[in-house]
DNA sequence: TCCAGATCGTTTGACGACAAACGATTGGAA
DNA sequence: TTCCAATCGTTTGTCGTCAAACGATCTGGA
């Protein structure tokens, strides 16, 4: 019960609305999941693209910014930003594949798999932080729902 | 693990991504509901939010933009806008509320029904289209879930 | 061989969301 | 009463995201 201010108008609209439209319900709790993601991994000076990054370069081994962009679904030339940031902080390193000189094999470095460890460590802490009012079969409906919808 | 140099996509990393990673999970597929929803919102001349908008008020009566922007969950800067188009086009009036003449106390008028009521209409359909991925029992079981969420 | 089209990474411009600050007005306390 | 903090609507500035265009490079035919 958010006891927002002095509501007059009884009872509050909000939810019955995210009861009729499914896809306004879905929009509004990403957009607080979302800022809850940015203020974690701003604390760790770690945007979350940055993270991901970093755990898909460590988990599925050198790959180009367009397989990067494609996968994590963000924008390529969002991509562009995150590998600077990332290069200029040696955690990647940008070097140009042979068989296609168009493409860099961005790669993890050691002080960027340290990082990751770090920010991997709190990940677990901030699901269950952010989806305390699920329950584990809950979560896991909502796993199961979001994955056909993708 | 890292296979050499990762160039095809054999096995796309983002489902495995989707499945671990919740919160991200639910951003991706937010951002593809909103992204039909503005298409379908943009197609009939009128934004979601004056969707909201007009919805509400035609549901509550007459507001003033904090409340809107508190229930409708848009920040009162962008709720500024909103308004403004939509008093210009005649589909809202903006009164000064006699009891607190700070606030404004947006009313809907009948052209602004009217619309309202076309694109109410289509509504059902959209919603049908966007997550046609998911049955009945599911899209129940995600809109509970939702509620928990918010 | 050469050339047209596609792809990779990058830059640029536009657009929307959010934070902070501002007048106007209200309510409450001294 | 008078004054000060809070609230409503608005404006401004900043930031992140996306679309379009650009050089550099690859690919697949003539």
């Amino acid at each position: 019960m958010p006891s927002t201010t002095t509501n007059h108008t009884s009872a509050a609209y909000f939810p019955r609305l995210a009861a009729e439209r499914l896809d306004i319900a879905l929009c509004r709790a990403s957009a607080a999941v979302a800022r809850a993601a940015d203020a974690r991994a701003g604390a760790l000076g770690l945007g979350v693209g940055q993270h991901l990054v970093l755990k898909m370069l460590a988990e599925v081994g050198p790959s180009s910014q367009r397989v990067l962009s494609d996968e994590l679904r963000i924008d390529r030339s969002v991509m562009v930003g995150i590998c600077d940031s990332l290069e200029q902080a040696g955690h990647v390193r940008r070097e140009r594949d042979a068989a296609d000189r168009r493409a860099y094999a961005v790669t993890i470095t050691d002080p960027g798999r340290q990082l990751l460890a770090q920010a991997e460590e709190a990940v677990p802490e901030f699901l269950d932080g952010t989806f305390q009012a699920l329950s584990p079969a809950e979560r896991r409906q909502l796993s199961g729902i979001l994955g056909k919808l993708l």
